[in-house]
RNA sequence: GUCCCCAUCGUCUAGUCAGGUCCAGGACACCGGCCUUUCACGCCGGCAGCACCGGUUCAAAUCCGGUUGGGGACGCCA
């Protein structure tokens, strides 16, 4: 059987955002569904907009992404003389032609039929040339853009999407467009699909707005003599208000890069994203690699449009709960050491990493991760709401101590004796800790909750956290009672 | 304006191709309860949808037509 091919063919003008993640991740997991080949390609031929670091940036983002590719990157730039060669070969076969009419000419025409509100398309002016005038006009040095000669008459062209079905576009929809501009250099729909051909791609995995440009070139497919591959549009990603996510408009919440700073796992975010237009007949969700590789096919994309319901300014959700909720999944579920990497990028971002945690103190960090994890939603988490547990340096919050601690003037003289108190313990154990702190309370004739909620506030910064007893044997005796001697200045 | 695509809970979706088993299932979010030293987790329960109109049929979320709505493409950008 042929080798399957896909391709993932970002152009180089920006990060790498969610959109074309999305892309990405589904030709990858075709090809390593069909045990085929992910060819990455750049297209730069956008000399304006393309930049070196933009393809850093994309590159690096899908690494991070986990989403391996078995050749390239090849860089579109690099193969102009043969989408020119391409051209040439067209010209001669009698597939194009050469237009001498002027950008300007045309715009003026298009700008007109607006304004009528009528259709445009190039009316095929330099179509009928004859040799003779083609000659002359190109002896007089009029430049000349190439176009594709479209079939007339009835007639169309169609073919079978793998997601949409059959399509069919009647030649008289579509004009005669340019391949190659009139300074020389080729255009996307030429290049691309040249490139499509010399790499041997037979499924074109993209999103639905190239499937308007699709019958065109299956007509260069045609023109060319070349094997028409197979494809697959997919549906769009969309805002909240239903429009096209782009860079331009959504800034930083579509970038790739966003999420990983946000304190998302790789693996995650991919999960997530295979979600958005694509399912499984069962409906399920969470998947580790290995299964949504096994899960995956082209059948199962979605033909509506889905909406990455990022929430701008939500105080509760950064971005599309359901994002966070799979992020939430996986930091709570994976086996610990598999999160730990993570954790330790944000302590070591946060400044608070030990070198220790995974040396001598290896086992208490992993307890101590495990521990708070089920209330985390990113992994910056740890490093924030989780701080307490591996620096001493850490905020109180405000409410918290207003709450648990201010409140209750008693604490004034409850702090110290509790700190005698544990400090004395033997075995600094959950159950001797417990039977402490509530016999402490009895004698003071206050219920455990104060004394428990006013502690958990001393020792963590927060008013919520993992059950009391547990966070003391994490933190350990000498800090727990480091931390409550310090506690009287709350009342100065 | 022309062409193309789409239409199930707020969001992601199953079900549509092969009409009955769907007074529509799951997940997230939301609400309530249990658990509890707090907050989570977990468990239990709840809210909420087949865009509309017509047709075919014994029977339609599923098939057909239209309407409306949404999206995309119409560049000498990629």
């Amino acid at each position: 059987m042929e080798e399957i091919r896909t391709r993932f063919p970002p152009s180089p003008t920006g990060y790498l955002h969610i959109g074309g993640a999305r892309t990405a991740i589904f030709n990858w997991l075709f090809a390593q569904k069909t045990g085929g080949k992910l060819i990455l390609r750049i297209e730069d031929t956008d000399e304006e907009r393309s930049s070196e670091e933009s393809i850093q940036g994309i590159i690096e983002s899908l690494k991070w992404l986990g989403i391996t590719w078995d050749e390239g990157p090849y860089f579109q730039s690099r193969f102009i003389n043969e989408h020119l060669a391409a051209a040439r070969k067209l010209l001669e076969s009698g597939h194009a032609y050469k237009c001498f009419c002027t950008k300007e000419e045309l715009d003026r025409k298009r700008e007109e039929a607006r304004k009528k509100k009528a259709d445009f398309q190039y009316d095929g002016t330099c179509r009928n040339l004859t040799p003779k005038e083609v000659a002359e006009k190109e002896a007089a040095g009029v430049p000349y853009t190439i176009r594709l000669k479209v079939p007339r008459g009835e007639g169309f062209v169609g073919f079978e999407d793998i997601v949409y079905g059959i399509i069919e576009k009647k030649y008289e929809d579509i004009e005669d467009f340019v391949i190659v501009r009139s300074n020389g250099r080729p255009l996307y729909i030429l290049s691309n699909t040249v490139d499509d051909i010399r790499d041997r791609i037979t499924h074109v995995i993209r999103g639905q707005d190239g499937l308007a440009n699709t019958p065109k070139q299956i007509l260069i497919y045609k023109a060319l003599g070349a094997l028409v591959p197979k494809f697959a549009h997919m549906s769009l990603t969309l805002d909240p208000k239903k429009a096209k996510i782009s860079k331009r408009t959504h800034g930083e919440l579509v970038a790739v890069s966003f999420y990983r700073e946000h304190g998302f796992l790789p693996w995650a975010f991919v999960n997530y994203l295979a979600l958005l237009g694509w399912s499984t007949p069962d409906s399920r969700e969470i998947f580790s690699k290995e299964e949504l590789i096994k899960a995956f096919s082209l059948q199962g994309i979605g033909r509506a449009n889905a909406v990455f319901d990022f929430r701008k300014n939500d105080p509760k959700f950064f971005t599309d709960p359901k994002a966070i909720s799979v992020n939430t999944h996986y930091i709570r579920n994976l086996p610990v050491e598999e999160i730990e990497p993570y954790v330790r990028a944000e302590l070591e971002k946060a400044g608070i990493w030990d070198p220790d945690f995974q040396g001598a103190k290896r086992d208490w960090f992993l307890r101590t991760v495990d521990l708070i994890r089920t209330r985390y939603h990113v992994t910056t988490d740890f490093a924030t709401l989780g701080r307490a547990y591996f620096s001493d340096d850490y905020p109180i919050d405000p409410k918290a101590l207003k709450k648990n601690i201010l409140k209750h003037e008693g604490f004034k003289e409850w702090f110290p004796v509790l700190a005698d108190r544990l400090q004395a313990i033997k075995a600094f154990t959950v159950e001797e800790a417990e039977k402490v702190i509530r016999e402490t309370a009895e004698e003071f004739g206050i219920k455990a909750g104060i004394l428990i909620n006013g502690i958990r506030t001393t020792v963590t910064g927060q008013a919520v956290g993992p059950g009391l007893f547990d966070v003391l044997i994490a933190v350990g005796q000498s800090r727990v009672v480091e931390r409550l001697r310090k506690s009287v200045i709350f009342f100065e």
